[in-house]
DNA sequence: GCCGTTTTCGGCCCGACTGTTTTCAGTCG
């Protein structure tokens, strides 16, 4: 077994716990440990294997955890969950993703009213009968239904980074084999998209049956539900499907172009195509020639992808921009924008410390910016309304200053703007006097509390924000989490016009669960000249790789380095947000 | 269930707010 799957099991474990009001500490060491050992670099069997090494070396395995790590790696099976799926009835748990609904209310909504899925969930909600429940009222219900869509979504699409650790395993695992010429992954996941249904790999082979052979031998398949002589479908214990297409040579182009879509994006190229009597399908590009009532097809291009949107005309289009947006004009005005990349970014603007709920200390928050080629951060901790994770008020926030100064002195390379995640209060206003805010190099508004409020009283509460003259940039703009949570109910033009009138930044969050401002409104902020900023919000130091998902999103945006302002040097961008 | 140690068990980060309830579950980072 793999530490990823390892990792499922005391995840799965916990979940079931939780379920069944267990200890919360117990309940949290599982949990702990699936975390840790899910970030794992070095195999579990590798250690357990090494009679000179212990698995209870690593911090938050003890001798429990190590001893059923040691089962698992054994049987592939632990006693223990099965035991507890026995005593749970399953679907019960997929209760508890619906945002409201907890271990309690699960357990609830199956003991009284024998719920055990989501679609009698909704169909109690619908009928009212939720309401009726000790602790339910008719506020409950309407959150469940609302919930409800969330949860659904998740069961079925999986977030994009999530995504990808399938997709790097699998790709090791093809690439083992030799019969192997050409592998590339298309669809959703390969334009950036923020969530993905399914997986498309497409293969070149000399030695299909060798190719599909390889596909199946893949650790994660669970069960091969179709194998035919192109064609290949299975699905992951993770509940993921992927699709395997082996083509030949001359239509991998061809095949790449079709698979990676979208639909809408290829509905266009092959319209494209027909007008000027050719025909583009995942085969190849052909010309359709009449002869004597009958039509002939003669193979002109399909190679690449490069070959294909040649022949008819067109430019080759990065995969993110694939979504028959903007991109068809792009082309035709011959200038599609240079998108942004990783290596164009030279700031993070956006971390926590130890001072708040970060895990690591301004100057370890520093050097990690440095080695990652980074040449200016802000140090951003919370202010004081979140309590839970200690946020700072007006002297502690002062005396970090101080230390940032110093910092700042010793480290020649990497510049440290004095910052704050400011909350924007429930009442409104801010959570720091203006005295302090005027201090700082760099003020981020931020709504944590009070996100169920009306679209009304939301929006208010953040233009008020976007008024003060300290504030620089508004950080998540809608507060989603993909999969868990809604975005509040803000009316985001209202506060894009705002942004502009008073020369406010906006945040692209690059945590794979935010990804916010997604796509459509980075798109909507580039029309408008409104910088977007992206940042990693890190909580420690290798919280700031997750940069690379935001300048993916910001891609499918549309957005150039030039409409993101941390590719500018620190001079130009100390600037544009009117320091010195 | 882990950790640490004071070697046998107590602490584990935490406090305000909402909705519904009358004592608590869920949520926020």
């Amino acid at each position: 077994m793999t530490n990823q799957e390892i990792a499922a099991v005391f995840e799965q474990v916990a979940d079931l716990l939780e379920y069944q009001s267990a200890n919360p500490f117990r309940v949290r060491a599982y949990r702990n440990g699936a975390k840790k050992i899910g970030e794992l670099a070095e195999p579990l069997a590798a250690i357990h294997g090494d009679a000179a090494r212990r698995l209870t070396e690593l911090e938050g395995i003890g001798k429990d955890l190590a001893e059923k790590i040691a089962t698992l790696l054994a049987t592939g099976t632990l006693p223990m969950l099965v035991e507890l799926q026995a005593q749970i009835p399953a679907g019960v748990l997929t209760l508890s993703r619906v945002p409201g609904v907890g271990p309690k209310k699960a357990a609830a909504l199956h003991k009284e009213l024998g719920i055990s899925s989501l679609a009698e969930l909704r169909a109690a909600c619908e009928e009212q009968r939720v309401r009726g429940l000790k602790g339910f009222g008719a506020k409950t219900e309407e959150t469940i239904l609302k919930g409800l869509a969330v949860a659904e979504e998740a069961g079925v699409r999986m977030r994009w980074a999530d995504a990808e650790r399938v997709v790097d395993a699998l790709l090791e695992h093809m690439r083992g084999e030799p019969a192997i010429k050409q592998l590339e992954i298309a669809g959703s996941f390969r334009r950036g998209r923020e969530t993905i249904g399914d997986l498309d790999l497409l293969v070149d082979a000399t030695d299909v049956p060798a190719a599909m052979d390889r596909f199946g031998a893949f650790p994660q398949v669970q069960e091969t539900l179709a194998r035919g002589d192109t064609k290949m479908t299975v699905r992951l214990a993770s509940g993921l499907q992927v699709d395997l297409r082996v083509v030949p040579a001359e239509s991998f182009g061809a095949a790449l172009q079709y698979f990676t879509g979208s639909k809408d994006h290829n509905v266009i190229v092959r319209g494209r195509a027909k007008q000027q009597g050719l025909k583009v399908s995942d085969w190849g590009v052909f010309r359709i020639e009449a002869a004597e009532g009958e039509s002939k097809e003669t193979y002109i291009a399909g190679r690449t992808e490069e070959e294909v949107y040649a022949a008819v005309g067109l430019p080759w289009f990065p995969p993110e921009m694939r979504e028959a947006r903007e991109e068809f004009n792009w082309a035709a005005a011959g200038a599609l924008p240079t998108l942004v990349t990783l290596e164009d970014i030279r700031g993070d603007l956006h971390m926590h410390t130890t001072a708040s709920d970060g895990q690591d200390s301004i100057e370890a928050m520093v050097a990690a910016a440095r080695a990652r080629g980074l040449s200016y951060v802000a140090i951003t901790d919370h202010s004081k309304r979140v309590s839970m994770a200690r946020g700072l008020d007006g002297d502690r926030l002062r005396r970090q200053w101080r230390e940032v100064d110093q910092v700042n002195r010793q480290s020649d390379d990497v510049e440290v703007l004095k910052g704050i995640e400011c909350d924007i209060l429930e009442k409104g206003g801010m959570d720091l006097p203006d005295d302090v805010l005027a201090e700082a190099d760099w003020v981020i508004a931020s709504v944590h509390y009070g996100q169920n409020q009306s679209r009304q009283q939301i929006t208010e509460r953040i233009l008020e924000a976007l008024e003060n003259p300290h504030v620089d940039m508004l950080a998540h703009p809608t507060g989603r989490l993909i999969n868990r949570r809604e975005p509040y109910d803000v009316d985001l033009d209202r506060v894009m016009a705002a942004a502009v009138k008073h020369r406010k930044l906006l945040e692209l969050n690059a945590n794979p669960a935010r990804l916010d401002l997604n796509d459509v409104y980075c798109a909507a902020a580039k029309r408008l000249g409104i910088p977007i900023v992206i940042n990693t919000d890190a909580h420690h130091t290798d919280g700031m790789d997750v940069m690379r998902f935001g300048v993916l999103q910001a891609r499918r945006g549309g957005l150039t380095a030039a409409n993101v302002a941390n590719t500018r040097p620190f001079a130009e961008f100390r600037q544009l947000i009117g320091g010195e």
